[in-house]
DNA sequence: GTCATGATGGTCT
DNA sequence: GACCATCATGACG
């Protein structure tokens, strides 16, 4: 089970790998209950070359050491008052990463809105909305693997976008070099996205094909 | 429904 | 002491 995560988040450029997570389903099994979601949002952080990544320049401390791990570890890290989720993705020593930004929740959707105190699209269209919704409140996963975990990701069971978007990623320094980098992936249509205006929801099919 | 603003806590120099 | 891969709110149209 390992070699497959493994095998899935390397071999290919950081932005396929983020492109292809989009559909995979979340799954945490926390203390209360478990609770899910389909990945509907992510963006690619490209490691030491990228000016947006904790990485760029090499920049390697205690804080960030888990994007230098093994590919398909969680990197879990805390911003402001907020906490977000990457995935590490290639070979070890190499700290690239992708973020999740939004999911549609699949399951467990009472517990989430409790834990955000928030119903509706609210609940997980942002990076550390959906890991509050999700139930984690720590950085005690900080650093595992994806693997077996009560975090993780099912390669097997998705849905299929009928229409990826790209573009620059959020909130980071639009001056930097990579700033305007279109290393933003989401689903067209899909409500749970950050951002996403209500003229451009698809309400019918959330932008699935399946 | 869109935009600007302030609160927020930990890390790094 | 500055910097942030953010969020919720409240003012406007």
């Amino acid at each position: 089970m390992l070699a497959k995560y493994q095998e899935f988040f390397t071999g290919r450029p950081t932005t396929a790998i983020a492109r292809s997570l989009l559909g995979k389903q979340v799954r945490y099994q926390g203390p209360d209950g478990t609770t899910a979601g389909y990945i509907v949002e992510c963006e690619a952080y490209l490691g030491e070359n990228d000016s947006a990544s904790h990485a760029f320049n090499g920049r390697r401390t205690d804080y960030s050491e888990s994007l230098y791990g093994q590919p398909g570890s969680i990197y879990l890290y805390q911003i402001r008052a907020h906490y977000c989720f990457d995935i590490v993705v290639q070979p070890a020593g190499e700290p690239q990463g992708i973020l999740l930004r939004g999911i549609e929740p699949s399951r467990g959707q009472e517990l989430m809105a409790q834990h955000r105190k928030m119903t509706g699209f609210n609940m997980t269209n942002g990076p550390a909305k959906l890991v509050q919704a999700l139930g984690i409140h720590s950085r005690k996963l900080d650093g595992q693997p994806l693997a077996g975990n009560r975090l993780t990701v099912d390669l097997d069971q998705f849905k299929i976008p009928r229409e990826i978007v790209t573009g620059p990623r959020v909130g980071v320094n639009l001056a930097g070099k990579d700033g305007q980098k279109p290393w933003r992936f989401y689903v067209a249509g899909n409500p749970y996205v950050s951002g996403m205006r209500k003229r451009a929801m698809d309400l019918t099919s959330y932008g699935w094909r399946n």
